[in-house]
DNA sequence: GAAAATTAACTGGTATACAAGATATATTAG
DNA sequence: CTAATATATCTTGTATACCAGTTAATTTTC
C-alpha cells in the first residue's frame, strides 16, 4: 500500500487580510454590536435537493482507498489499521481517518476493539452465505425490469460490453475482466432504472468478493462467464425476462462456497458461527 | 423531541496523581529509556472474533435517538440538524455528534450541505419503490428458508407474536402494532438463519418506513395484517414453501405508492427524479 | 525458573480550538 | 424604493490535546 501524502492547499492568508483590512476602516467594534445574528438555516428549496457540489473530502479519498486495499485482500484479515500509521502516510490528522474507519465498520470491512485496537474484519462465513442468496434475489428482480425496460441500444450497448470482457479475457487481464464484469451487472441495474439495488448488490458483492480474490484463478473460467452473460443477454435481447432470470441464476450459481479454503488455506480469514453454520459443520 | 443530558462521569483525577507518585520515586527518566516500545499490536486471535464488550458510546446514544426521531417523522424531511444544538442537547462534545450524523447520512437519512448545513433527507421517491422491489425479493428467499428450517417451537413462537399483534389491535394501540409486526418478520428472518438479510431488510423497511407514516391510518387495516401473517404462517406450518412465498407477497404488495401523497399532501417531503420516476410522471 | 504483580506506552473516545466556505442581514449606491 | 455590495456570523471540515482503558514488557515474588 503506498500512498502519497494528500496535497495540502497553497499557503492560505487566513483571515489575516481581512483583519487588516477591518483595522484600516477604523470602524470593527461598532458594527459589532449593530449586527444581529443570522436566522435559523433554511432548508434547500423543494426538488433541487442538497447540492451536489461537495467537493472530495479528506475523508473519502482514505476512505476509498482502505476500501479497496481491504476488498482487494491487499489488507488481510485481521491485520491491525492503525490511525496513527494512516494520519502519517496521509498528512492529515486523525478526524478525518477516523471518519473513513467509521465508514469501513459500517460496511462491515473493519471491526474496532475500544482502547485496544482496529482490524480488518475477518469474514463471517455466514456472511458470505447470505450474501450470495442476497444477492441472487436481487440480481433477480434487476433483470427481470431490465428485460421488461431495456432498449435496443441498452441490448447494443451491453452487447460491446461483453465484447470487450472478451477480449479481456482472450488477453489474460484478470483485473480489467473484472471491472468489464461489474460493467454487464451494472448496465442491467441502469437499463432496471435501479441504482439503489445496484447499490445493494454492490454492498453484498464486497463481502463475496473478499472470498472469491482467495480461490486461486480457475482455468477456463473467463470465457465461460462471457458465454453465461451471452445468455443473459440473449433472454433479455427475445425480451424473455423468464429465460433471462433462469440464465442469470445459472451464471451467480457457478460461485460457490468452497469449504476447503477456509478449513484448509486460509482459516485465519475466516469466522465461523456455530449456528449459523451448522450446515457446514456437518458436511465437515 | 425531548433529551435528558448524557450523564458524564465523575470528575476525574487524571493522571495527576500518578505523576506525583513519579516523583515520590525519584526514578521516572532512568526507566523511560530502559523501557522499550511495546510491539505492535497482534491481532484478535483468529475465531474468538473482536470483543462483543463495547460500551454503548456517546455517538451511539445520539444516533439511536436521531434515528428514531426521523423515522417517526418526527423530524421533517428537508428539517436541519445543528450539530451544536445537539452538543447541548446531549451535553457532550461535537466530535460524537458528528460521528452520528455522518452514520446517518450512510443510512441516507441525512444530507449535508459542506460549510453550509445538515438537514434531515427528503425522500427519494425511486428510492421508496425500489425499497418495495428489494424488501419483496429479500423477504421471499427469507421466507422459502424459513420454511424448510423452522421447527415447531419456531412456529409456536410465531403464532404467540401474531396473537400479540391481534391484542394490540383490538387495543388499538398502533406502535405496539408495529412492533409486533416487526418482531413476525424478525422471526422468519431469525428461523430461516438470515440475520444479514434481515438488516438489509431493515435497512429498506426504513425508507418505506417513513412514507407509511404519512398515511392516515387506514381503518381495518391492523385485523387485516393480523390475517395476512397467519396465512403466511399457516403455510409455513403446513411446510409448503411456495405458498408461504405468495402469501408473503400477497401481504407486501398491499403497500402500494399512493400518489396524492406526494403530491397533493405533502410534496416538500419528497424528490421526484424526472427520470427513475417517468413511469409515475406519466400516470399523473 | 515460573507465575503474579507492576508499569510504561500503546490504543481509541472525547473535548476543544481553529480554518474556510456559505448565507442572511446590514449597508450602500443608484 | 430597489438592487448591488459588503460583512458579521452562521455552518461544517480539520487539527490537536487530553482522557481512559488495554496490553505487553518488565519487575517482583515465590
Amino acid at each position: 500500500m503506498t500512498h502519497v501524502k494528500i496535497a495540502r492547499g497553497a499557503i492560505s492568508t487566513g483571515r489575516y487580510g481581512q483583519a487588516m483590512a477591518e483595522i484600516e476602516t477604523g470602524a470593527v467594534s461598532e458594527n459589532r454590536t449593530k449586527r444581529k445574528p443570522r436566522a435559523a438555516n433554511a432548508p434547500p428549496a423543494a426538488g433541487s435537493g442538497i447540492r451536489a457540489r461537495s467537493a472530495a473530502k479528506n475523508s473519502d479519498i482514505v476512505y476509498r482507498d482502505l476500501h479497496k486495499a481491504i476488498v482487494t485482500m491487499e489488507l488481510a484479515p485481521g491485520a491491525p489499521v492503525l490511525e496513527r500509521k494512516l494520519t502519517e502516510q496521509y498528512g492529515v490528522s486523525r478526524t478525518p481517518v477516523r471518519e473513513a474507519v467509521l465508514r469501513l465498520v459500517e460496511d462491515g470491512l473493519v471491526e474496532v476493539a475500544p482502547k485496544s485496537g482496529t482490524f480488518v474484519a475477518r469474514i463471517p462465513l455466514s456472511v458470505v452465505r447470505e450474501a450470495l442468496v442476497a444477492r441472487r434475489a436481487l440480481e433477480e428482480v434487476t433483470v427481470r425490469a431490465a428485460t421488461e425496460l431495456s432498449s435496443e441500444s441498452r441490448i447494443m450497448q451491453m452487447r460491446a460490453i461483453i465484447q470487450q470482457q472478451q477480449e479481456m479475457a482472450d488477453a489474460g487481464d484478470e483485473e480489467a475482466f473484472h471491472q468489464a464484469d461489474d460493467a454487464f451487472h451494472a448496465s442491467i441495474a441502469a437499463a432496471a432504472r435501479y441504482p439503489g439495488i445496484w447499490k445493494m448488490i454492490q454492498q453484498v458483492r464486497i463481502q463475496v468478493e473478499r472470498y472469491r480474490r482467495l480461490t486461486l484463478p480457475q482455468t477456463g473460467r473467463m470465457p465461460m462467464v462471457v458465454k453465461e452473460h451471452t445468455a443473459v443477454l440473449d433472454a433479455m435481447a427475445a425480451g424473455d425476462a423468464d429465460a433471462a432470470v433462469a440464465r442469470m441464476n445459472e451464471h451467480l450459481n457457478k460461485l460457490q462456497l468452497d469449504i476447503s479454503i477456509f478449513r484448509d488455506l486460509w482459516p485465519d480469514y475466516f469466522t465461523i458461527d456455530p449456528v449459523l453454520d451448522e450446515k457446514l459443520f456437518a458436511s465437515r
